[in-house]
DNA sequence: AACGATTTCAACCGCAAGACT
DNA sequence: TAGTCTTGCGGTTGAAATCGT
């Protein structure tokens, strides 16, 4: 070690760091370090961006959830598979494993092991509970095989979460196995090496908690990232049931308070955070995108239960905190495509549906991401350090603490842009090949485009609540947004590089005071986009019917403009 | 409203290896 | 060659969320 001592807050020069869990703030602030120095070298990135971190703590920082090429939110089932798979193969080698699944860190790779581990250990103790319940013999979970810890195959050796008496109290009902489950087991006990297949048929009686969860209405809860997969996306292996036609979770289970259980647990939020979206940690963001848009689905928890907890209904969109999402660092960093031209947005006039992509890149990177530097309007300087004494960067001025790079993540800022502009929820393409996520297939337009987390293949934005519904919606920077990305009418028509860079123009929105939006509205039935019936969620609602977008949902999205090119024929 | 069980995840920790001086 | 720095890895921890009762 070399940065932190016993305490792990000193480095040997007994410089002090900060520790704990990194705010929005400082994910900006690196984020547009890194993108200005590159990466390398964290201590002095560290030390030149100002923030009161260990370099190593930067690096990780960066690494495993800020840099564009993480890719956050559940694995995928294909992933799923891929892990346990190379886990057999390779060991507990997480970063090698890593390279296989790409956008995917280690540490989250190594999280979804440990949580497939302990899924096998209940699952064997609660094989182990009932067989010897059968027998009439005593249930201790020290007599289960392997208890000290897990074998090399991962199975049974963990019981840190389950009490013996737990175990060998639990009711005969059972849960319906391949049906329910804490973490996906529909999906994951049917996994090659999985609990389903070696016992598929054998849990009479599972844990207290998942009893009671399962149990009560007949069906267990399906757990966010289940939701997740459910929410639109292609993969193999859907839910086999409950699911709407639009593939959107609307199954037993779901209703009413109980509507789209969330996972349990997850690290805490930052103070900020908490303040705005209590319940709408990063990695819950996928799921409150496919919910929130997902009709039925609803929101995470139930509307009741975020009243009764928020004192307001849920929001839609989700954290700060998640790539793809306004305000996320990554959504402040403009993919790199070399070669790429970008394309400007008009002024004045309510942009197309297709312009409004491709400004995408502004909901992404508000200011411009030239490289070097972020935005052209900013002015260059020599050092962070002369951000921060002058303040010149940031037209917010005296709000808070100096920060040179206010100017480019505020959530002022971003709002502006929606006070302006039709509404978030598009997405940008950082690849001008056909992103698997917009395939034509419906998922593009997806609730979960909106928000989620996945940043790459489809980054979007998001319509955090962060952005309609702080105070601070009120400021109105003057900027030149360009694009590098195939808009989707572009992609649609089948395009498969981004058009030649059209003529510079400026945008100059006009000032936009607070937003009023309405908390809650009823969306008109739409047959085009029927998926986004039935939106729980008043503040996506709200968003999709932004001022400049009279159409309502996305209808107005598509429909506002004379120069829209309207939506896919394909998207169903 | 409070509780206990459970979960996930980000962040931390300690170590090792390679690079640098 | 030795000492220091930097980076990376795998294991562990703890916060805070869920649920039903």
């Amino acid at each position: 070690m070399s940065e932190d001592s016993e305490d792990g807050s000193k480095d040997r020069k007994g410089q002090d760091f900060k520790k704990g869990l990194w705010t929005q703030e400082e994910d900006n602030t690196l984020a547009l370090c890194v993108q200005r120095f590159k990466e390398g070298n964290w201590s002095t990135i560290a030390m030149k961006c100002g923030l009161q971190r260990s370099g190593k703590s930067c690096r990780l920082r960066w690494v495993k959830h800020l840099s564009p090429h993480v890719r956050s939110g559940p694995l995928t089932e294909e992933e799923q598979r891929k892990v346990i798979e190379l886990q057999k193969v390779h060991g507990n080698k997480w970063s090698h494993i890593a390279q296989f699944l790409p956008g995917r860190s280690d540490n989250t790779i190594k999280n979804f092991w440990n949580s497939h581990r302990k899924r096998l250990a209940r699952r064997a103790a609660r094989e182990a509970a009932a067989r010897a319940k059968a027998q009439g013999l005593a249930y201790d979970v020290a007599m289960l095989p392997g208890y000290e810890g897990y074998d090399s195959e991962g199975t049974l050796r963990d019981s840190s979460h389950m009490g013996g008496s737990q175990l060998g109290s639990t009711e005969e009902e059972g849960e319906s196995e391949g049906d329910t489950g804490q973490y996906g087991s529909s999906y994951l006990d049917a996994l090659p090496g999985g609990p389903y297949e070696e016992a598929s048929s054998s849990a009479s009686s599972g844990d207290t908690q998942r009893m009671r969860m399962a149990g009560a209405h007949g069906h267990a809860p399906r757990m966010p990232h289940q939701m997740y997969h459910m929410g639109g996306t292609k993969s193999p292996g859907m839910p086999p049931h409950g699911m709407a036609p639009g593939g959107w979770q609307q199954g037993p289970g779901l209703g009413g308070s109980r509507l789209g259980q969330m996972r349990g647990g997850g690290g805490p939020l930052p103070q900020h955070q908490q303040m705005h979206m209590r319940q709408l940690r990063p990695s819950r963001l996928s799921i409150a995108g496919a919910t929130d848009g997902g009709a039925a689905g609803g929101p995470l928890m139930g509307p009741s239960q975020l009243q009764r907890k928020n004192g307001h209904a849920p929001l839609a969109g989700g954290a700060r905190g998640h790539p793809g999402q306004a305000g996320h660092p990554q959504a402040l960093l403009a993919p790199q495509h070399p070669g790429a031209p970008r394309q400007l947005t008009p002024a004045g006039g309510p942009p197309s549906f297709s312009k409004m992509m491709q400004d995408a890149s502004l909901v992404g990177g508000f200011a411009g991401f030239e490289p070097g530097w972020p935005s052209p309007h900013m002015p260059k300087l020599e050092s962070m350090e002369e951000g921060m004494q002058s303040n010149t960067v940031s037209p917010l001025g005296g709000a808070g603490p100096p920060n040179p790079f206010q100017y480019l993540t505020s959530p002022t800022s971003l709002a502006h842009h929606f006070a302006t502009k039709p509404i978030g929820g598009f997405s940008q393409f950082p690849n001008p090949a056909p992103s698997p996520r917009f395939d034509g297939s419906g998922s593009a337009f997806s609730p979960r485009f909106d928000a989620s987390p996945r940043y790459g293949s489809g980054f979007k934005f998001d319509l955090s609540p962060r952005f309609d519904m702080s105070p601070r919606f009120e400021a109105s920077p003057t900027g030149t947004f360009e694009s590098n990305k195939l808009s989707p009418a572009d992609h649609f028509a089948g395009a498969s590089s981004v058009p030649a860079k059209k003529p510079a123009t400026s945008y100059s929105p006009s000032p936009a005071p607070f937003m009023s939006l309405p908390r809650s509205l009823s969306l008109p039935p739409d047959p085009a986009y029927g998926r986004f019936h039935g939106l729980e969620s008043p503040t996506l609602a709200s968003l999709l019917v932004s001022p400049k977008c009279e159409g309502g949902a996305f209808g107005g999205l598509f429909n506002d403009s004379p120069d829209n090119e309207g939506p896919p024929a394909s998207r169903q």
